[in-house]
RNA sequence: GCGGGUGUAGCUCAAUUGGUUAGAGCACUCCCCUGUCACGGGAGAGGCUGCGGGUUCGAGUCCCGUCACUCGCGCCA
């Protein structure tokens, strides 16, 4: 007999089939024994009376065991319909349980709500974790909105192209996280901290719209809403203006969380400088929900443009506010190639604000080796340094590349601002605690010696604090 | 790196001012129960109070150290 699954069984009343999936909780009457069994598409009863033969395996039935039950489809009796839930007006006449696979006594209640139970224990056991219905629903919207993405960037013609994970450490941005290298001892790849190099390469080799579900790996110390790695919708295009890539992305938000069936608060996306942002809500990132918004569901997403290009350090040295490879606006890049007023040069980054989070941020790029040099060189760096950072893009970017730009989404954020969630961790499958360990392995973990001399590491005793 | 919170049964928590045998709910085991749906009723098992040291006649409780988890700051283009 072929499975049937459990949200189509209404339709088969009468019928005789096979149920696949695991049994949430069993009531033993003694003489009568209910069940609730679940599969990936729902939830059913199954009742076992005094005359079946399926008895003496029912009462050995745990919760959270693998079956398959073979059964009459029945209408339940009119006064035990219970109309709220799913299958309530039908439940399983069963004739016949086989325990695929017996559960063991669970280490935490996984039918309510896990998000109170001590984080080691969920990440220990993230598997049953994952079973719960919050969990479910969380993983599968995620899944949802990167599938809606993908439909609408599909549907315009972009290409997606997967970009190297061993590649090279990033002198700027964030600490890597590195990977030494067996062929060549003493020296290390880098994960990338996003694929922000090799996607303008594509500008210049000729895809023009380029698409990425993209993990990005940040080493450094971690938050409720950030993580060691994250997963990006990474977009670039060619032969585009700021406006172009601005209504693509929103275009794009705005299908895939309405076809999800999500309420947008203003379209279009309300657009906020730099300026006014800091002076109306004191941030770059805000919620501009009010609380009956928040009851409701409802995301308000927004636009904050025309940041400051550049900074000071601590140490009086300029550095980049965003991102070093955006091109400023049009009419600051004669101040910006003469190095003039460089604080009050604004870049074409844009971020795009979802209910208090930065969503994503992109910017136009310097496709003209002339002002990326510029920006080096405003940020203290000498021809070489320059030459030695960035010289390959330089090379590139002489060989007819096209004006271009893009954009990252954080998809966690997005997923968060969906689900209401306000942890990382309760929208990745198998996320880290907040000490960077593994979720069921136990990484990291030592190498063994031979390893380390393959790879020519040798280990320091950890230095003792005095 | 800094600061806050937490750590007691498998899970969630309680335990008066430092005081007798560390309790409860859920889960688990056994018994009873033919319409339950978080079924119900009865009985039972289950503890290195994170770890190490100290104060005290006496420490889950106070002190010092340490570890883990967690939240924030630094950090994160």
């Amino acid at each position: 007999m072929n499975r049937t699954f459990i949200k189509d069984l209404a339709e088969h009343v009468g019928e005789s089939v096979l149920i696949k999936g695991w049994v949430s909780v069993r009531r033993d009457q003694g003489k009568m024994v209910f069940f609730d069994f679940r599969d990936m598409t729902g939830e059913v009863q199954g009742l076992v009376t005094p005359k079946s033969a399926a008895m003496e395996v029912a009462k050995q039935t745990d919760r959270e065991s693998a079956v398959a039950v073979t059964a009459t489809v029945q209408a339940r009796p009119e006064k035990n319909a219970q109309a709220d839930k799913m299958n309530g007006g039908i439940e399983l006449l069963i004739e016949a349980i086989e325990i695929v696979s017996p559960s063991g006594v669970l280490p935490f209640e996984i039918s309510e709500d896990t998000s109170g139970i001590n984080e080691e224990v969920r990440l220990a056991y993230r598997y049953l974790d994952l079973r719960s219905e919050r969990m479910q629903r969380n993983i599968r919207l995620r899944s949802q909105l990167v599938q809606k993405c993908r439909e609408y960037l599909f549907a315009q013609h972009f290409t997606e192209i997967e970009t190297p994970l061993l590649t090279e450490s990033t002198p700027e941005g964030s600490r890597d996280f590195v990977v030494p290298s067996r062929l060549h001892p003493g020296k290390f790849y880098a994960l990338p901290q996003s694929p922000q190099q090799y996607k303008q390469l594509l500008m210049v080799g000729g895809f023009e719209r380029y698409f990425q579900i993209a993990r990005a790996v940040r080493d450094e110390d971690l938050r409720a809403d950030r993580g060691f790695e994250h997963t990006q919708v990474d977009i670039e295009m060619s032969f585009v203006t700021q406006e172009d890539i601005m209504h693509t992305v929103e275009e794009m938000v705005t299908t895939a969380v309405e076809a999800m069936g999500f309420t947008i608060k203003e379209k279009p996306f309300p657009r906020f400088t730099y300026a006014e942002a800091m002076e109306k809500f004191g941030a770059d990132k805000f919620d501009l929900r009010t609380p009956e918004d928040k009851e409701k569901g409802i995301l308000a997403y927004a636009w904050v443009h025309r940041f400051p290009f550049f900074e000071k350090t601590s140490d009086g040295a300029w550095t980049f506010t965003h991102n070093p490879f955006s091109m400023p606006i049009p009419e600051h890049i004669e101040q910006l190639l003469a190095k003039k007023d460089v604080g009050e040069i604004l870049t074409t980054q844009y971020d795009l604000v979802c209910n208090g989070y930065e969503a994503g941020g992109g910017s136009i790029r310097a496709h003209k080796p002339e002002i990326l040099k510029a920006v080096y060189e405003i940020m203290g760096y000498s021809e070489e340094g320059t030459q030695e950072r960035i010289g390959h893009m330089l090379t590139a970017f002489g060989f007819g590349a096209p004006p271009h730009g893009g954009i990252a989404l954080g998809v966690e954020r997005l997923v968060m601002n969906l689900t209401g969630e306000s942890h990382l961790r309760e929208v990745q499958a198998f996320p880290m605690t907040r000490g960077g360990q593994t979720s069921v392995m136990k990484a990291p973990k030592p190498l063994t010696h031979e390893q380390l001399d393959e790879l020519g590491i040798q280990i320091k005793p950890p230095k003792k604090h005095e």
